[in-house]
DNA sequence: GTGGTCTAGACCACA
DNA sequence: GTGGTCTAGACCACA
């Protein structure tokens, strides 16, 4: 089963929608620190796209901090833990904003559980 | 109790913050249906700011079909559960999204629902 | 065949709806001038309607100077060039008005002379 | 020759009479998609009113899709195709419905294509 | 009294 | 330079 779907009806570009899934794939631990990522011509031709796309992923992916690539070897993944704080901050304050934002307007706490829990 | 405080730390133009103050005094029933608002001049002073800023804040609400002005009488609260029901359908959407969000990045139900308890 | 139907989808109040019709009846000449009007009873029992509302229309009618109404007799059609000239006018006034602001945002002349032959 | 001349006999606010001659001048092709307008200040100073009132009638062509705006570069003329349908169905249907109620009191078609001509 | 519009002019952010 | 917000204060229409 592949690990990466590219979705038809996401209106971001393709390089974006396969950075975002990797993100998710080492922020989930199905990639970890230090594991080496699909080459680019590999990851290109399972999903169909042109290695140039798949390029610019891993060139905005090591800019941002998420791997390294060493020339002749590949690139793998690299500071997992720095990455999985960022992330979980970033998120942490987004829902807190978003959870006082929805008791300021009459929204119980029970309702915003169950929305989560179903 | 003043019902409306401006915040100096708040960054969005002040016609903004107040209209915002009121959708929530509108959505949590302090002012119902049919109710009066403060007369522009009235608020203004209270607030100690220009006439011209409340009577923006106003006339966006009537645009938004929050109030009803009539000329000579006064502004009403109108609508209020088609705006109710408006505001937490835009705000479940966003929730949801979100939690699915975290959900990929690997936060627990859990971990939500502390942070929404605490 | 009845001459006046009302219609449910039609969102004014039924009073308003007949006195429309009856005023449609007179300028196309169906009522002429001193021609009685159908008694308010036997109007209402004929479009099924409590007899109040046509009294209602009837009232009005006359405030308007449509009809007048003689005790113990019946209503008559009066005025009947007065109110064409006076329902002309002020429908040409529109019409002018419409034809000109359409011009403005471009609309030939033939496009409207077709919108009225179709 | 100045593009737009204000009409003191025109009851409506300087802002609004403003807001819909920009209107016709975009509908009719003076100005093209992208092309940018007078800057709120040149054009205020242009009409000799006060470049608050401009604001307003720009800020209100915004919202409703006439133009975007840059802050710091200026208002561009945007989406003029779909005004011109959108002003162009909303005429259309006007002017239908005025039709037929010139035809229910009695006005030939004959006497409209007159006025149209005229 | 109420809201609606407008002027004159300041100060800010963005480029 | 551009637009966006705000103050201070006038005058109008409506009731």
């Amino acid at each position: 089963m592949a690990l990466i779907l590219l979705d038809y009806k996401d209106r971001r570009p393709i390089y974006e929608q396969v950075k975002s899934k990797l993100e998710e794939l080492i922020l989930l631990g199905v990639f970890n620190e230090s594991d080496p990522l699909p080459s680019v011509r590999s990851l290109a031709s399972e999903l169909s796209v042109n290695p140039n796309t798949i390029q610019r992923t891993y060139t905005e992916l090591e800019r941002e901090g998420w791997i390294v690539t060493i020339k002749g070897r590949g690139s793998f993944v690299s500071n997992v833990n720095v990455k999985k704080m960022e992330t979980e901050k970033n998120w942490t304050s987004d829902f807190v904003k978003l959870v006082d934002e929805g008791i300021k307007i009459g929204i119980s706490k029970e309702k915003m559980i169950e929305l989560i829990e179903k």
